[in-house]
DNA sequence: TCGAGAATTGTTTTT
DNA sequence: CAATTCTCGA
């Protein structure tokens, strides 16, 4: 007892011994709260309050739930692999692995990803006749998503549909829904809803989880949805043991359904409830958290509380704005490089994907090694979806999507036409796609020639059958996989994109391998899941992998990943990167219908970011970068306009007022908004050749900036107090600071040129300045130009020279 | 049926 | 820019 209550601040202690009753833990970052969720498990189960398996814990990510059973464990041994620790869509295919049969599906159904969902969605639209310039899968897929999100069904949707759009969709959701079902296919949304429509329809399959749950625990609650919710609600309705915990600061899953309200309104949703607020944080210095604080202040309608620590102050965090996007990416990873933290304990840090791509770049160039979180899923990659696709057609003979991405690969003579004639003759006669196959000699319009075809591919599948059935004690997935990969021309086809591509697909089905060895090795077949074969759980199991669960952290190795995906990590060291206007926060929040909002998300975003810093925040931002085959420029985030100047060394580029003003507006949505409300491509073509910077005239071209420093002198930052290295990277920082000048915040000078003067301008070549005018933000300079005639112009924006 | 080259189109964020 | 779709010739 006094191992577990020992170590924790009074807060923490008291959160832990309340288990009894609906508990709010408001946590903030770094204020200790997986210690508090894993000892107050440990405290239930020392007190024996109940047994292990009668716990049910949900993470946010498979990986912190294996942590958080390996860190029970260490608490109370032997226990902590027995307690229900799971993510709400892991939870949930166990619960309808074992019983979705009773609402009307087979328990060996497919999860579709959102690959198969475009593609499933592609057909529908074709199959409607609808334009799919209007409809676009994409849009409908998250109108649908969103949907069930809210849970509603189909059919309330169309009652809901108020004009022609919604009734469309409501048609396409319809058959969306008819074809998931038809395929015994469920996307990821589903795995939530159709557990809550399997507890309203079934009350004694609900009311057999309330009784196993005594105590139930959710982790980051900030981010759950209404679906989520309503699991919640129902699952703990009979003990009303809920704790959940989370930080309404650092909701950022909104775009997917996330309803901040779920933490806000708690208190009334469970009447009574307990509300804990931990507010000490023990991850970051004084001065990051006070960063930190500052921007999310600017939040409004959260709930009431402040962030402290009494660790120490450490140095103060840097902005520091690069001329461009490839500049920023090279910095970034050199000081990585040179700084005196393991590389495993520093991370870059931005806001989209794409980012990475030049990080990586020049991690190469360095050879510093790293590792990309997120981007495309391994689980996602072609090999690997052809491969599961075919086990797919093998647990599940009715996924008609699977079947049909593989029917031809590797290629057989069978082709598009030889597909619709046989989807056709299925859909005519209520069969499945793979059953049409099975018996392809008796459709009419496909040729025998094709359909011996089609026989050599069905016997590539049963004869996998036969492989899996050779094995059903359960060792059959390596032989299965290996068995698609060698016997059916596969690898042969991989052959022929070369051998760069040939070995790293290779090294991936090594992967995928080695992950199902490993499943059979841990697999326990469920104590009510008798006849569900391994393989059918092997593949559910897959289709959850976030790839943030794939991240090893045994080699040291420099991380790079969304802020997303950083969510609940902490570093020594962060490199926030990319903090431009129009990229973070992102443009379509500052265009949206809701910015104000949007922005906020963002600001959480932003602020999760820095709390992942424990030493040192690094904030880094590019005057220019590539958008779209665009080379586009940015000024720095407002979020950096949030940090007061005594909070941090804040370095951009120099720029008079004026183009500051100017370039709001450009970043502030005319401009850019314009693109994106009508056709980007118009442009291109008014345009020609005349793309990108050259476009916004003045705003491509870097030369002739300068550098200056906003805030306070570059003692007390650099690593001076940290050790040997440190003084290494002091001189490199210093040097990368090199050209930075001391000055305020906003400097206007004083051109070098005055009337009579010729200069010369990029665009409009040489001309005499005829009159100057003083701005409050900066100069107004009028040339008459040689070629151009007349022009007025602002100097900080204009980049005169004299000539 | 299939491949190569052209054209088009697109970016948040993810279980 | 890069990923995906389209188009056309064999």
């Amino acid at each position: 007892m006094t191992d577990i209550l020992s170590g924790l601040n009074e807060k923490q202690r008291e959160a832990v011994q309340y288990t009894e009753g609906p508990l709010l833990l408001l946590a903030g970052a770094g204020s200790g709260k997986t210690r508090v969720l894993t000892h107050r498990i440990a405290y239930i189960l020392e007190r024996q309050l109940c047994e292990p398996w009668q716990i049910l814990a949900i993470t946010f990510t498979n990986k912190a739930a294996g942590e958080m059973r390996e860190r029970v464990d260490r608490l109370i041994p032997g226990q902590g692999q027995d307690v229900f620790v799971s993510t709400f869509h892991s939870m949930c295919v166990r619960m309808l692995r074992r019983d979705i049969d009773r609402i009307g599906y087979q328990r060996d159904f497919s999860i579709y990803d959102t690959d198969d969902q475009r593609t499933l969605m592609r057909g529908i639209l074709k199959d409607l006749k609808m334009d799919p310039k209007q409809y676009r899968e994409r849009g409908v897929l998250a109108v649908i998503s969103d949907a069930k999100n809210r849970m509603i069904d189909a059919d309330l949707y169309e009652q809901n549909a108020s004009d022609f759009f919604e009734r469309s969709v409501a048609k396409l959701y319809k058959e969306y829904e008819a074809r998931l079902k038809k395929n015994n296919a469920l996307d990821f949304d589903d795995l939530l809803l159709k557990t809550v429509d399997l507890f309203k329809e079934e009350p004694d399959v609900l009311s057999s989880w309330q009784n196993r749950f005594y105590y139930i625990c959710v982790d980051e609650y900030q981010d759950t949805n209404m679906v989520q919710f309503e699991l919640v609600r129902l699952l703990s309705a009979k003990y009303k043991n809920l704790c959940v915990v989370g930080d309404d600061d650092q909701s950022i899953y909104k775009f997917r359904g996330a309803d901040i309200t779920n933490i806000l309104d708690f208190e009334k949703c469970f009447p009574g409830a307990k509300v804990i607020k931990l507010e000490q944080n023990y991850r970051s210095t004084k001065n990051i958290l006070r960063v930190a604080n500052e921007v999310i202040s600017h939040n409004e309608g959260r709930k009431d509380k402040t962030l402290w620590t009494e660790n120490p102050e450490g140095e103060l965090p840097t902005f520091t704005e690069y001329a461009t996007a490839g500049e920023e990416a090279e910095q970034v990873v050199k000081q990585a490089m040179n700084a005196p933290f393991a590389l495993r304990e520093q991370a870059i840090l931005y806001r989209t994907n794409a980012q990475s791509r030049l990080f990586e770049e020049k991690c190469i160039r360095e050879s510093v090694p790293y590792v990309i979180v997120g981007g495309v899923n391994f689980y996602q990659r072609k090999e690997i979806k052809d491969i599961l696709s075919y086990l797919r057609i093998v647990a599940n003979g009715v996924d008609d999507l699977a079947c049909q991405r593989v029917v031809n690969v590797p290629k057989r003579g069978i082709g598009d036409t030889t597909m619709e004639r046989v989807a056709q003759f299925a859909g005519q006669n209520g069969i499945s796609i793979y059953d049409a196959l099975c018996t392809a000699l008796t459709i009419p319009e496909v040729n025998k020639g094709t359909a011996a075809k089609i026989a050599g591919f069905v016997d590539v599948i049963e004869t996998l059958r036969e492989t899996l059935k050779a094995h059903d004690d359960g060792c059959g997935l390596k032989e299965l996989i290996e068995s698609v990969r060698d016997n059916t021309g596969y690898a042969e086809e991989m052959k022929k994109e070369g051998p760069v591509e040939y070995e790293t697909r290779m090294q991936n089905i090594e992967e995928l391998i080695s992950k199902a060895v490993d499943f059979e090795e841990n697999y326990t077949p469920e104590d009510d899941a008798d006849s569900m074969s391994l393989l059918a759980s092997f593949l559910e199991d897959v289709s959850l992998v976030a790839d943030i669960d794939r991240t090893n952290d045994d080699d040291d190795v420099l991380t790079m990943m969304t802020l997303h995906a950083a969510k609940g990590l902490e570093f020594d060291r962060v490199f926030l990167c990319g903090m431009e206007e129009g990229l973070f926060p992102s443009q379509a929040s500052i265009n949206s219908q809701d910015p104000k909002g949007e922005i906020e998300e963002e600001r959480r975003l932003c602020y999760v970011g820095m709390t992942r810093a424990k030493k040192v925040l690094t904030m880094t931002s590019a005057g220019e970068r590539m958008i779209n085959g665009e080379t586009r420029s940015a000024r720095p985030s407002r979020f950096i306009d949030e940090i007061p100047s005594d909070a941090a060394v804040i370095s951009r580029r120099r720029r008079s007022a004026a183009s500051w003003d100017d370039n709001d507006a450009f970043n502030d949505g005319e401009l850019f908004s314009r693109r994106d409300t009508y056709s980007c491509r118009s442009d291109r073509r008014e345009y020609g050749t005349d793309r990108g910077s050259r476009r916004y005239e003045g705003f491509g071209d870097s030369a002739g900036f300068g550098y200056y420093q906003t805030s306070n002198s570059f003692e007390g930052s650099g690593y001076g107090s940290l050790d040997h290295t440190s003084a290494r990277s002091e001189k490199k920082a210093q040097s990368a600071m090199k050209g930075f000048v001391k000055g305020s915040a906003i400097e206007k000078q004083k051109p070098d040129y005055g009337v009579g003067d010729r200069v010369n301008h990029t665009k409009f070549g040489e001309g005499t300045v005829t009159a100057m005018e003083e701005r409050p933000k900066d100069w107004q300079v009028t040339v008459e130009f040689d070629d151009w005639g007349q022009k007025v112009l602002m100097a900080g924006f204009a980049r005169l020279e004299k000539c």
